[in-house]
DNA sequence: AACTATTTATAAGA
DNA sequence: TTCTTATAAATAGTT
């Protein structure tokens, strides 16, 4: 209610504090009579300046609400001192908390970009500090990550590449064997196979895979050449 | 403080005065308890509805305060006990509220990149994503509070240049009538001697009209000034 | 129980 | 302190 935000907390220049504790405690004390008024309540209120001195408000003798207050608690009560002096100090806990949480609340909105309206142009500056300094830290952070993640997929490679090379060995050995087995058995049963005839087959069949392959490495390079041209031109 | 002015005697309307007293009670609780805690006062509230139901808040315990009153009023006296409360549920909402701050407290401070190492990748990302946003229309505010500032400047540059066109004009319509004064003054003091001289000649005319010819070029000269005159005055 | 137009309270400045 | 003023906060009347 004023030029500024009031933050809920002890105001430590005493000055300050004294002016506005002179300003609130008369608002206080007005709204205590016209509550009593307007509503036809029964108001007591008592207020110590931090140095100790009283001020007070009360629609009817202060005493009959003190003793009105006594009976009401009296009879409601079942427990002793202490435990009231527990939930009133925990109720001005409670009250602390939530003023805390309302002005976090609002530092919280400004740095998801929503009521930056009332910020003062410095405020916005030191807003965008921050703002900078932790988006460098989140992709440090998520570079860090991704690096960690490769580093873990690199290791896992290894393995795979080891494990590979193991069993690749192994049927590499299997299939040595085969062959040896393989060999054994054409050996044993091919006996009429003619010499000179498979000699000049094999040959025939080496001359054509010459050819083709030959050709083929014509047309592949033919290829490449043509659709990087129509890149180009799409490009331009 | 609302839509109309209050007028400040009971009121009458059951219904209203019971809405009324329920939102001027917590205005009440509240400005009490921001009392305490801004200026570090001692504050006891009590409130009886019109219907005798209680309410109150203390700084500290109301006992307390009650006793110290006493004190500071009368002389002396001891007190009673106190009250026990719904503490249950008000202990749970403690707990809720607690747990929300401290939960904010954490987003808090993962945006001032703050405990950025327990994040997943992903949270990094969307943090990321919020903080290049937020940053923008950080930016983006400030730009629009400078441009707003430069505006102002450059309204007032406006006014300025018009204020120095007025006063310029103005010196310049003082430089003129006084120019036009000391034509005026030129003028009215050339007329008086061409009078003197004029009236000199006529005697001299008069009274010499057999005047040597040493003396003619001086005599056209006056003539010639003569008859101008006579022609503006009417003398003749 | 929300909303909103207004009044009221008050923070900052003189 | 008291006054002023700009602004925040409370709340009267309404939906």
């Amino acid at each position: 209610m004023g030029r500024g935000r009031v933050v809920l907390e002890r105001i430590e220049n005493k000055i300050n504090r004294q002016v506005t504790f002179s300003k609130r405690r008369s608002g206080l004390l007005k709204k205590a009579f016209e509550l009593s008024v307007l509503c036809d309540a029964e108001v007591g209120l008592i207020i110590f300046s931090s140095r100790g001195k009283l001020f007070q408000y009360s629609s009817t003798d202060i005493t009959k609400i003190i003793e009105r207050y006594r009976q009401c608690r009296y009879s409601k009560s079942h427990t002793g001192d202490s435990l009231e002096h527990d939930s009133q100090s925990a109720y001005h806990e409670f009250l602390k908390l939530r003023a805390k949480y309302e002005s976090l609340e609002r530092t919280q909105r400004h740095f998801q970009g929503e009521d930056l309206e009332p910020l003062s142009f410095k405020d916005l500056q030191s807003l965008e500090k921050q703002l900078d300094i932790t988006l460098a830290l989140t992709r440090q952070h998520q570079t860090k990550k991704l690096m960690a993640r490769a580093d873990e997929l690199r290791e896992k490679v290894h393995k795979l590449e080891d494990l590979n090379k193991q069993l690749e060995s192994k049927e590499k050995d299997e299939f040595s064997s085969l062959i040896l087995d393989n060999n054994n058995y054409i050996q044993m049963h091919a006996t009429q196979v003619d010499q000179f005839e498979s000699e000049t087959a094999l040959n025939t069949w080496f001359q054509h895979q010459e050819v083709v392959s030959k050709e083929k490495a014509i047309d592949t390079r033919t290829e490449h050449s043509q659709s990087s041209h129509n890149k180009n031109n799409g490009w331009l």
